[in-house]
DNA sequence: CAAATATAATAGTATTACTATTAATTAATA
DNA sequence: TATTAATTAATAGTAATACTATTATATTTG
């Protein structure tokens, strides 16, 4: 299966960028240093001019790719959360029991990812950190509506729906399934992060993980 | 209640600011209009300049009340979580049943603000509009261990903490007691964030509140 | 009333987030 | 192969931001 992933192309919503970055070397080399750069010194910190330094080109260069860092954090959160989505539907896609499968589903959103690929220029290990750190910046902003209508929270939308549509499956009386889908999601980044900064406010740690916590706090809900 | 509550000052880490804005008129109309700024225009976009304009005086006379506009932040919203814990301790104070106590408690945390004190400088309806937007980048920086040492997130884990105490009376073999309280309190602002944003990834709307969705699912899982 | 202290305004700096222009390289075609 | 076209890279610049240092003006206190 990680043999066959690492081929599969995450397909991005091309507003998102202005040249994109799987085209060329110099477009993978920044998407590579820009993981390791975001990871490293967080997002506020990053810009494209010490990108720049760091890939040995220019400023100038990196906006001919992305307009501004925000729609590169778009890009880098969208390919994220598409390379779950792959993950997810080729994990679940051939358990037939609903309970099973929404178990697994719940497991790979909710996993730590441990290791990467290897192979390609993106680091899985270090994106899954920026999300946990990054991701509501990306939409916690005055354009969202806006960018919302452009289609550039797509990706992360049909997740929720793919995994609301699980919920539905195992009980179909359950009134919140959007919500309860929308929490696992969005809670378990938090969950992680509280783990690293605030462990007094939570129960996560090195035995307990957010995979146990959301299925035992889904499967209360469902019974 | 609610006039006792108006004379209450909450008490803030006093490193947050440089000069206590309650101290002074200026101080009053930074922290009244930086409500009104930040609601209207969005954390990014706001800035000491333009409401050191606003309030008709100079940025540099902003900056001896805080360091920088993160400080500002992390006071308004210290603020709110400490107003949000003074309505908590006052409305379940006298309630015996530990059920009932909880239930109040998720009501409180978990509403959406419809209507000022309109007495003070600070209006608690921006003011829980802001932190539903912002709150969330107070403490996703890289300074966050560091500010957490200082004490700046302890009105807010103090709260996570009352919630997981209330918790654990309800059900004391529940396993998961912070990571559910957190979970209630960071979620219902992300609830709240997808009712007005990304509707089609919540069931919130008129009808069903975040209320009536976290009392469901905090209920299912201690029963 | 003078001295000390607090407050406000002015002016400046380094950095950021871009944009416009020009130069160099690569690709296409005649 | 030579010429042109197109793409890519580098240079230089600008407006705004996030501060800091200095000076001026009030206000308070002994």
């Amino acid at each position: 299966m990680k043999y066959l992933l690492q081929d599969l192309k995450v397909r991005i919503n091309d507003k998102v960028y202005i040249k994109d970055p799987e085209s060329s070397a110099l477009g993978k080399r920044i998407i590579e240093h820009s993981i390791l750069m975001i990871d490293e010194m967080g997002f506020e910190s990053f810009t494209f001019k010490k990108l720049g330094v760091k890939i040995g080109s220019n400023e100038s260069s990196v906006y001919r790719y992305f307009e501004n860092k925000h729609k590169l954090l778009l890009y880098l959160t969208s390919w994220y959360w598409g390379w779950i989505e792959y993950q997810l539907v080729f994990a679940t896609n051939s358990i037939p029991k609903p309970e099973q499968k929404l178990k697994k589903s719940i497991e790979i959103i909710t996993q730590s990812i441990k290791q990467d690929s290897s192979f390609s220029h993106i680091n899985e290990v270090l994106l899954n950190k920026i999300v946990i750190n990054e991701y509501s910046k990306s939409y916690l902003t005055k354009e969202v509506d806006k960018e919302n209508k452009e289609g550039y929270f797509s990706i992360y939308k049909r997740l929720v729906t793919r995994l609301k549509d699980m919920i539905h499956e195992v009980n179909d009386t359950y009134a919140y399934p959007s919500s309860l889908a929308s929490t696992i999601i969005e809670g378990a980044l938090h969950q992680h992060f509280l783990k690293e900064h605030f462990p007094s406010l939570t129960d996560c740690n090195n035995k307990i993980t957010p995979s146990t916590y959301y299925t035992d706090l889904v499967f209360n809900s469902l019974k």
